[in-house]
DNA sequence: TTGAAAGCGTTACCAA
DNA sequence: TTGGTAACGCTTTCAA
């Protein structure tokens, strides 16, 4: 069933169809209704492709994630950003496309989605410091909005982004509250736009109270399990040696976990950590707290702001890029108590 | 730059540049030549809108994620399957379109990307036992491949799914060999497919050394970390208590553990853990093996799989389905000792 | 308020 | 081997 049999069934022209179904105001009421109702019946559907290469709109939105091919760093799919914005794209009649793309020619592929156009605009993932991408959108007048910042980016963009700063913040200060003076921070490489906000947080925390970071406590390492493990192994070596991590993702804390585990100490009970991951996906909102304290945002949340803002773009272009920063959600398990009295 | 601008540059017709460009026999090979040239030179690039409608194929996959609404379940996305299947599009410039449907109105999701046509095909994740999508698929004659299995589907269907009957087995023979006897299996709910399987492996493998299973040491629950804290610590406090877990996804595992250190133990030196995940994209690859032991496949190679076998079903329909079964690669960690000596 | 017709950028059929 | 023309299913402009 298509315009043309449905507007055949009426007695119409495909025109005066088209109007009724896209909300046209110059359109009879009483045809309208005769117009809806009998496109419900025949469960009329009209043609993407057809919509698409009449309008000129794609109708979809690419999210690009790039994938680190010289080293084996897979960077993670957002699935909760992701199904978060999925929502919103849905309401709105768009696809989401999900673009993997090797680091090595990533100019080269959005240029092609923009000649091919096949996407009205792009979520940028995982931005670096002074990200090349948003030059190169901006070049090709490719909507954008990026999850997360490229601070050092010479131009105006519009993102979203969670308060690392202050989630980190808040997350030192927990700590000291609970009397730790000793707190390892195992970060990622700073490189990335939010590792260097985590850190801020953190040394602003000691700071306010009059403290001095420790740079034998701080490291930043490529988030891997591997990397976890030595960085807490290292510190723990150490004397004194921390009583409280600080772990900027989930994958480095399980090796954060096993350096704790093989140094004879039960995390929780003889040490605290604190472990703070925007792609919680892989557990479960509500009560599912684990043995640690987690600090994490509404991604879901994000997601869904992200693509109405892109969708709102899309559709005006304006010059001012919005931009939104959302407090972390700081969830508390039972077993982080307070500072051992180890020398 | 389109067709008929690049046409009148060479002063061809855009049929022949049309058929040059896409490699048509009877175009001569100078001509060709000239055009791919042409091509080049101006940086052509088909508009894919105008492909689509042309040729009524969408050029594009959708992947479909069944979101649990009435729960709080959240399916994960296979982030590194969907990374090696979105490999496969991109070189046969198909799109990867991710849809998050509730499962509530699965059945509309489906008819509807049928009538609007924007995919050519689907790949259906998360089967559940004699899931009716295939049903559903089959009758509105949509391309599809199954990413696990749905045993009890009354007709046949095209998969690609993880040995995961043999990859229990394996890991339960792993732990009789160490000595275990009292083995707690910490499963998913049994609707789905998957879960039914592994049960099946760890009680082949009991069976085979002429053991019957205890059913105080099997939970089938919803994975969620919780869950996997209660059923470990239940079956702890029971005596004799396991001397070794084997638990079916990483998040219950979190739970699971929590249980162990709560119980006073340390984990792979008290008790011994395997623990099976499918998507294990917040591990990295090689040599970050956690302190436990986990037994996983090439699930990017599954999804570069399934999506090749998709492209062609849609290029041409077959009526019998391919289907592949791929075996789990066990990942031995360091830590997963021999039996303690525990009553 | 409705309709006819052109157009979107390709492919595909039929002639030449 | 090449070209003209219709077709894909919609939207949009211009007339009525």
């Amino acid at each position: 069933m298509n315009l043309k049999d449905l507007s055949q069934h009426l007695g119409l022209s495909p025109t005066t169809v088209s109007r009724a179904l896209n909300g046209y105001p110059e359109v009879n009421e009483a045809t309208r209704e005769k117009v809806m109702a009998a496109a419900k019946r025949h469960n009329y559907k009209p043609n993407t492709r057809a919509i698409r290469l009449a309008t000129g709109r794609a109708m979809a939105v690419g999210h690009v994630i790039p994938i680190e091919t010289r080293h084996e760093i897979v960077n993670p799919i957002f699935a909760d950003f992701i199904a978060g914005a999925g929502e919103t794209y849905a309401r709105a009649g768009y696809d989401l496309i999900l673009s993997i793309v090797p680091d090595g020619d990533e100019a080269r592929a959005y240029r092609e989605m923009k000649s091919r156009g096949n996407v009205d605009g792009v979520i940028v993932h995982s931005p670096r410091h002074d990200d090349f991408r948003i030059g190169l959108l901006h070049d090709i007048a490719m909507p954008f909005v990026v999850h997360g910042r490229a601070t050092g980016a010479a131009l105006p963009y519009a993102w979203v982004d969670v308060n690392n700063r202050r989630a980190f913040h808040r997350a030192t200060d927990f700590l000291l509250d609970l009397g730790h003076r000793r707190i390892g921070l195992i970060n990622g490489l700073e490189f990335m736009d939010f590792a260097i906000r985590r850190r801020a947080g953190f040394v602003q925390a000691l700071t306010a109270r009059g403290m001095t970071e420790t740079p034998a406590l701080m490291r930043a390492v490529e988030m891997t399990e591997a990397n976890g493990y030595i960085a807490a192994r290292d510190m723990l070596a150490q004397t004194p040696a921390p009583t409280a991590f600080l772990v900027s993702s989930m994958i480095m804390a399980l090796g954060t976990r096993r350096a704790i585990e093989e140094h004879g100490l039960i995390m929780g009970r003889d040490i605290s950590v604190i472990i703070h991951d925007d792609d919680l996906s892989y557990m479960q909102n509500g009560a599912d707290v684990p043995i640690f304290t987690a600090t994490r945002s509404s991604v879901r949340a994000a997601g869904r702001l992200a693509a109405s803002m892109l969708l709102d773009t899309i559709a005006n272009p304006t010059p001012t890029p919005a931009t939104h920063l959302l407090e972390a959600e700081l969830i508390i398990g039972q077993s982080t108590g307070p500072a051992p009295n180890r020398s």
